[in-house]
DNA sequence: GGCAAAGTGGGGAAAAGTGGGGAGTTTTGT
DNA sequence: ACAAAACTCCCCACTTTTCCCCACTTTGCC
């Protein structure tokens, strides 16, 4: 269960400190990947395998189903945590969510999902203008 | 079952006293989130278990989806009442629902919902000369 | 009044976050 | 082919934050 907000720093060696409250639900291994929002997602093994196997078993006659694949498995990279509580975040995915230096973790519940700061406080913005929006959404689940 | 209305107060490191008598239907553990009208709410585990996993099962695809799982899960921490009966609102939750002091808890049956005094009076004042106007919407549903 | 429970406040130990050095390996360029 | 540069990985060290424990005050109840 990852819950909550974070706001940390990449260092220059492009590690990633995560945060402990979210780190507790995550095994020693984990795989780091894409979304198509500009943002990086973190999931947990067992999360990441039903993730893979449902890709695994789009039609392989379908474009788009291999342009997702594409996207997703090649973007991906399996991680360890370190003594230190980091992972190490490839130059490509840095390069993809514009991550340098600050950056937002924030927990999904099944998942993490990793923004740079910048991007994150953009996102902000918009949402808040619209929260009508969410309270609405949310009279519809009870 | 949480039910009335308590006035207390958040002390400078962020730790919120549970009052007693909502303490007692409230497990060892709970999760605090955000309200969209900017005030807090804190729910025993199973009934956000509940929440939870309706939020989860929404598309992942629609956007209006994803905002509402941000800002349910990301706002939301898991809390542990320390032995004094306190959980610790994050920095960030207060900021949110301007708390800093004084703080109203108020039962509302399956969960506790948690203000800042000031809004809380605010929204007192609006409601209070109105209630039967805000009755009388309701007859339908009864 | 006296006792027990609830509410409030603070100090110190432990953990988390951050940064950097250096050995070993791979990549790059001449 | 060889040297230089870049990248990994494994340590260690420092600062900040968090957590746990203890103590005092206030409230409610017998």
């Amino acid at each position: 269960m990852f819950l909550g907000t974070f706001e940390h720093t990449l260092d220059a060696k492009g590690r990633l400190a995560i945060p402990a409250k979210l780190r507790n639900s995550l095994g020693e291994k984990a795989v780091l990947t894409r979304s198509p929002d500009r943002c990086l997602v973190l999931y947990p093994m067992d999360e990441w395998n039903r993730l893979a196997q449902q890709l695994s078993q789009l039609s392989q006659v379908d474009r788009n189903a291999r342009d997702l694949q594409y996207f997703i498995f090649g973007g991906a990279s399996e991680c360890e945590i370190d003594a230190q509580g980091r992972i190490i975040v490839p130059a490509m995915l840095r390069n993809y969510a514009s991550i340098d230096g600050d950056v937002v973790s924030v927990g999904m519940n099944t998942h993490i999902v990793i923004w740079s700061q910048a991007a994150w406080v953009e996102r902000e913005t918009r949402v808040n203008g619209d929260i009508d929006n969410i309270a609405a959404q949310l009279v519809g689940l009870f």
